[in-house]
DNA sequence: CCTACTCTTGGAAACGTATCCACAGAATTT
DNA sequence: AAATTCTGTGGATACGTTTCCAAGAGTAGG
C-alpha cells in the first residue's frame, strides 16, 4: 500500500542505501540522483518520518504550546511557526492549555519527550516552575524571559514608551493606565517602563486595574476611566482597548475627541474596530519563526547551543501604528 | 542516556518480550509483572514512542489542516480538536496553508503518511482533488462535504433559512445576501438554500458579490447595499458583516433602525462588534472535537470504518442568535 | 502414566530508515 | 605501467519496540 524505500530502489534499479543517499543529499552521482528522483516522485513516495526519527534520534517535529488559540495574539504566534515548519518540512505538535498552567507543565512534559524541542508561550507560570519543567537546550520561551532560558521577546518597555511619548506629543498630561493580569511576565515588563514617568517624567500615569485582559475587562474599565481626569488611556492590549471604545461608545464618549485611547500588540482586529485603533505593534509571527529558527539551528549546527547571553535571549523590536483613535488633547 | 526495554529487562532479570507484555497488558503473570514495573519505575524508564509508533504503524498522531489560523473560525476549530486530544492524550500536528490549496493537498500527503488520520478544513480544494489526495478511511473533512468521504458538517441550509425567516418576521421583504467565493462548498449551500425563497417564497433575495470573505470584503459591500431597496442584509459570515457594519458607520447609516444586519458563523468577535450582531451560530469547537472522535473511535474499534453513511457524514444543527444588529423593517 | 492442554517465557523477526564498511572501478599520481 | 587516491555503490547493521513462534513447566483428564 504504502510506497518505502524499497519499493523506490527497485523501481530505480538501485539499493536502498543509494536511494536514501539520494533522497537525503548524501554523496551519489548525478545521473542516479535524477533516476532516484522521479522513481520517488512517480510512486508517490513519502518518507516515514518514524522510522527515520527511530535511527536518527530526531523526530523533526517540534510543539508549541499556548495558553488560548482563540486569541488572535497567539493565533498569530502559531501562524508563524506553522509557516516557517513548512518551508522546512518539520511538524509542529500544538497544545492549547486554556490558560491553565498546570496543563501547560504537563503539555511541556510529554512534548518534550516526544519532540526536538518545545516552543513555549506562558505568560503566568513562575519562573521556578518553567526552569524546573523545561530542558533550558530545548526549550524556548516566546515574549517571555527567563533568566538561563532560551528565548524571543519583544523589546515590551519601548513600546511602552513609544506609546507614551505619543501621547504626551499629543499634549496629554493625564494618561490612565489599564493594568492587566499581576502575574503576567508582559505586564511588569510595561509597569517597569511606566516607572520612569512617575517622579516628575512630564506626564501623570492614573493606573487601573488589575483588568481581565479581554473584551469584558475593557468595557469594565470604560467606567473607571471616564470617571477619571485622564484624557487618554493606555490599554494592557487590543482586546482590553476594544472593549473600552465599545463602552466609551455606549456612554457617548467621543473617540479621539473626548478621550484618546491606545492599544498593545496590532492584533488585526486591530484595524477593524471603531475608530481604528493606534496601537504598539510587537512581532507576532515574525517571533514564531524565530523561536523555530533558534531550535532549528542548534539542530543543524554542530549540536552546541549558542552560549552567548545574546544569542540566548532574542529582543525583536516594537513599533507604534498610529491609526484614528488617538488625537490632541482636547482643549 | 534514556533508558530501554533492555535495561529493564536486565535490571528485572527477565527478556525484553516480557518486559513489553508487562509494560502493554500482555499475558503475563502477576509475579512478574510486579517486578518489571518496580524495575521501570526505578529507572525512571520510558517507552520511546517513536520505536512503538514504527511496529505497530499506529502514532498516536493526528494531522489538522486549516486555511488561516488567523480566521477565528478556525481557531475555533483548533481549540475543539487540541482540548479534545489533550484528553485523550494523543498529539496534534497543525499546518496553516495560507489559503493554498496546492500546499493544502502537499500537506495532506505528508501527514496522512505521519500520522493515524488527519482532520481537513478545505473550503475551496475541489472534490476529485481531494478524493485523489485523501485516504477515505482516515481522513475527515470539517465543514464540508463529499460524498464517500468522512465528514462533519453543519446545516447551513438551515442555518440560512432561520436567517432569513427571522427577517421576514421582522417585516423584510427584500434582503441582500453578501455572496462569497464561488468555489465555497459552504457558499453554494447557502445559495440552494435561498434558492427556496427565489420564486414567491415570500422575500425577495437581492444577490450581491462575489466577495471576499473578509472585513474588506463587507467595506466594499456597503456602499452596494445603501444603493440597494434592501432593508436587510445577510451577509457570508461574520468578518463580511464586521466590515459591513463599519462601512454603514461611516456612511450614517444606523443598524438596525435603517437596515438590518446578520452574520454567520457565530465567531467570538460577534458579540464585539457594534452593534453586537445577530448571526447564525455553526458549531466549530463542537465540529473539531466531534471530527477527532471520529477518528479515534475508528482506530479503537476494530480497525473496520463505519459504513453507513449516516455514520460515515455527521450533521451538527445550528442555531440564530439575536443581537442589537437586526430590527423591525423601517416604516 | 501418558497425553493434551494452558500458562508463561525467551528468542527472533519485523517495522522503515540512515549510516558504517567494504569493494569495485575510474581517475590521478609517481 | 604500477601504485595510490577518489567516487559511487551495495550489503549489513542498528535504532527500540512489539509480536510471532516455539519451547518449557505445570496441570488436568483419560
Amino acid at each position: 500500500m504504502r510506497k518505502t524505500v524499497h519499493d523506490v530502489a527497485d523501481a530505480a534499479g538501485v539499493s536502498v542505501s543509494t536511494v536514501s543517499r539520494a533522497l537525503t543529499g548524501g554523496s551519489v552521482s548525478p545521473a542516479t540522483r535524477e533516476t532516484v528522483m522521479a522513481a520517488a516522485e512517480r510512486l508517490g513516495y513519502r518518507p516515514n518520518r518514524t522510522a527515520r526519527g527511530l535511527i536518527t534520534g530526531r523526530t523533526g517535529n517540534y510543539g508549541l504550546i499556548v495558553p488560548d488559540l482563540r486569541n488572535p495574539f497567539f493565533a498569530d504566534i502559531a501562524k508563524g511557526v506553522t509557516a516557517r515548519a513548512r518551508a522546512v518540512d518539520c511538524g509542529v505538535f500544538i497544545t492549547d492549555t486554556d490558560e491553565d498552567v498546570a496543563a501547560e507543565l504537563e503539555a511541556l512534559a510529554t512534548l518534550g519527550r516526544n519532540t526536538d524541542g518545545v516552543l513555549l508561550c506562558s505568560p503566568r507560570a513562575t519562573d521556578a516552575e518553567l526552569l524546573e519543567a523545561a530542558d533550558p537546550d530545548t526549550t524556548v520561551l516566546v515574549h517571555r524571559q527567563v533568566p538561563g532560558m532560551l528565548s524571543i521577546a519583544a523589546d515590551i518597555a519601548a513600546g511602552t514608551r513609544q506609546a507614551i511619548d505619543h501621547l504626551r506629543a499629543l499634549g496629554h498630561r493625564r494618561i490612565a493606565f489599564l493594568a492587566g493580569p499581576d502575574d503576567s511576565w508582559a505586564g511588569r515588563q510595561r509597569l517597569a517602563a511606566l516607572a520612569e514617568y512617575a517622579d516628575g517624567g512630564g506626564a501623570e500615569i492614573l493606573r487601573f486595574g488589575s483588568v481581565s485582559p479581554t473584551f469584558e475587562g475593557g468595557v469594565l474599565a470604560g467606567d473607571l476611566v471616564l470617571a477619571s481626569p485622564a484624557t487618554a488611556v493606555l490599554a494592557y492590549n487590543d482586546l482590553v482597548a476594544m472593549g473600552l471604545l465599545h463602552r466609551l461608545a455606549a456612554r457617548g464618549a467621543a473617540v479621539p475627541e473626548r478621550i484618546s485611547v491606545v492599544g498593545y500588540d496590532d492584533i488585526s482586529l486591530a484595524a477593524m474596530s471603531h475608530p481604528p485603533l493606534t496601537t504598539v505593534a510587537v512581532p507576532k509571527d515574525k517571533a514564531g519563526a524565530a523561536a523555530l529558527e533558534l531550535l532549528l539551528r542548534r539542530a543543524g549546527g554542530a549540536g552546541k547551543p549558542a552560549t552567548a547571553v545574546r544569542d540566548r535571549e532574542v529582543t525583536l523590536p516594537t513599533g507604534l501604528v498610529v491609526r484614528a483613535s488617538s488625537g490632541v488633547v482636547p482643549a
